[in-house]
DNA sequence: AATGAATGAGGTTTCATTCAT
DNA sequence: GATGAATGAAACCTCATTCAT
């Protein structure tokens, strides 16, 4: 009475988890925490619900999976590219150019699973704090290595950052702007300013992929 | 049969709108769009759910009017702060002021129900979109006063501005720092940006409330 | 669709909560504690299952008040009939005889829910705990009147003839035999003890329904 | 692809069967029948769901299974103890002491499993039905043996006996009084009665541990 | 104008039980 | 002999929403 031959059973474990990882990701950045259900989840899985329950014991636990995955990955990826240089300047560019590749890939879940207007229960609030915690603490680093500032600044600076990176990216998705252009945009605001656009300069990297200086308009 | 005397009847129905508009707006800043219940509002306006619905229509409904409640107070307050002057640096400085003002006053509902991360419905979705098309949209007017762009920049500029001062504030939020320091911290960071900063230089509002001039840090 | 003129609604809170006890103490008691859904209580009650949770919160809510009532009930039907005289030993012959005549209507759920058996969450356990220790001090208050024994003794006696009462009601239960049968059996036995019945000796309670002495058998 | 070491494996039927009851038991007595899960039994003892079924087929089987060992340990218990002697109130004296001392020490797993709340499915309560019938039987033969009285009498006598012994014993497990203390009170109870107690009689047994006899208090 | 009573629908979670390995 | 993987069923509970008063 089943639809045979499209089922798979027994398929293990780590192989599922990463399948219902993608699945419930998808379906909460598409439609929010509140409006996803574990049927659904299940469902989409080709899975019958209790099957969730026993990978991740609960809603919240396969929401904190979740964010613990791009957690680490985004925060791999950026780690990996800056590592590509020692240059400074080079490794901001670098960092941002991957960040924004990430978002170009893994975008709308980013925003709308991690962005700041989730209100959920505790759990879910701290592990998304600890998310833009570690991503801010990354740029101050960055930022430590090419500009000098007092700490509170850098921080701030920091933050303000993430945010207008993260506003630009998703102004930004859905276009069909090469990633490399939304990021060079972002370096030329943040680094040159608005005073220097009212004046007509603004920031480039330097030829090939990586080497950042300012340069004429 | 009741103990009359606790009970508010025959409130007008002007003021209890706002009421309502209120309590549901802490309720759903506070614990989000979904774990409010139409109940929860009733019971904390001291009035029925018939009530609610009868003023509302639905739950949908309060919430967006509770979006479009913001909206107009938000757009309002900048517009009134920018009329103030006629010079293009000053009214951008005291639109970032107002801004952040008013951050400062509704902020905990701003970030939580209109940040980019809450999806709902679409009715709701449209309204938030509109909402920050809005912001972003008075911004980009400020710019164009200033700077000289091509208008696909001032957009991108103008999102990455909306998006910096939202996460800003959000870091700000609960610390002691005046407003005017915030956001004379944001106007630095986003007029001279991290090259200048680098080099030691930074902007500051001139001297009175409101004009703007480039200095020595 | 529905069956209607079958269907009361618009029923009092009063009157629709004595009815909701009844259906549901009688659930408990055919069927058991976890055996019995909400559902159930609902469907019995020709209402939605929302209402069970609106009048009594929970299960345990619900299973609570029941237990709360039939406490009550027991305890005041012995309490007015001992009441009625002040002579000791009538006093316990009369209260016994309202023991076995309330356990004479009420006994099927009694025996049930509130036995020794039924394990269930703490607050069920405790108020079991504390019906039962009323019934015992009950007992031991009438006893005090009568015998004269060292503490430790009486409230010893008194648990061991609830529990004979019990256990003799649960007999004694669908059969034939009238109350003031098996009430007297149950007297006979406490006071005259196994030495007297190998004897050919027994307790037999006065003429008319109440007062009592010792008689030959 | 496991560190064995750990997982006992092989052990032989009978040995496992008997461990499987006990941990059943005492998580049936702690919690309820339908509170404990078979996971948890399966956990308890270190083996697998599937094993569970394997030995007793379902969850009424291992409950059954438990009432049976019960049932069969009790009766072999005081029989064995009748057995020592062949006078009549020595005999009733053994059995209850013996009776004390099984519930001393698996007593709280027999009143919570075995007492008249617990209602289950229909084979589970004509098992348990079937262990207080037998109780009751056996009590009522040493009666017979001591007492004089018409089938009825003893009938009636014998559970009511036993609901008080119950009773007692449930009063009196966690006490620290020794098992005889609550065995002599109970059968001075029995049989002295509330009358002789009101005089200042009671009984007691002979020397030793097990001739029984009236004496003066 | 205002509300208590009522419900259909749906959510998360747990469990006894079975296969396929 | 033993188990991990899997599921159908059902439980408790809450909510947005509507009538009848």
């Amino acid at each position: 009475m089943r639809h045979s031959g499209e089922v798979r059973t027994r398929v293990p474990r780590a192989v599922r988890e990463q399948e219902m990882l993608a699945v419930a990701e998808a379906a909460f950045a598409q439609r929010g925490y509140d409006a996803v259900s574990m049927q659904d989840i299940a469902v989409r899985c080709g899975i019958s619900k209790p099957m969730v329950y026993a990978y991740f014991g609960s809603k919240e636990g396969i929401y904190l999976a979740c964010i613990e995955r791009a957690r680490r990955d985004l925060y791999d990826s950026v780690l990996r590219a800056v590592g590509q240089s020692k240059k400074p300047d080079e490794r901001l560019w670098l960092g941002t150019l991957a960040f924004f590749g990430w978002v170009d890939q893994n975008g709308e879940s980013y925003r709308v699973l991690y962005g700041p207007g989730s209100v959920h229960g505790e759990a879910i609030a701290a592990a998304i704090s600890r998310l833009r915690g570690d991503q801010a603490k990354l740029i101050e680093q960055l930022l430590a290595e090419s500009v000098a500032a007092p700490d509170g600044d850098l921080e701030a600076t920091a933050h303000a950052l993430v945010g207008a990176a993260e506003s630009l990216a998703a102004w930004w998705v859905g276009s069909d702007e090469p990633v490399e252009r939304i990021a060079r945009r972002f370096m030329s605001l943040c680094w040159t300013g608005l005073g220097a656009m009212s004046e007509g300069r603004s920031w480039a990297p330097a030829s090939g992929d990586g080497r950042s200086r300012a340069a004429r308009g």
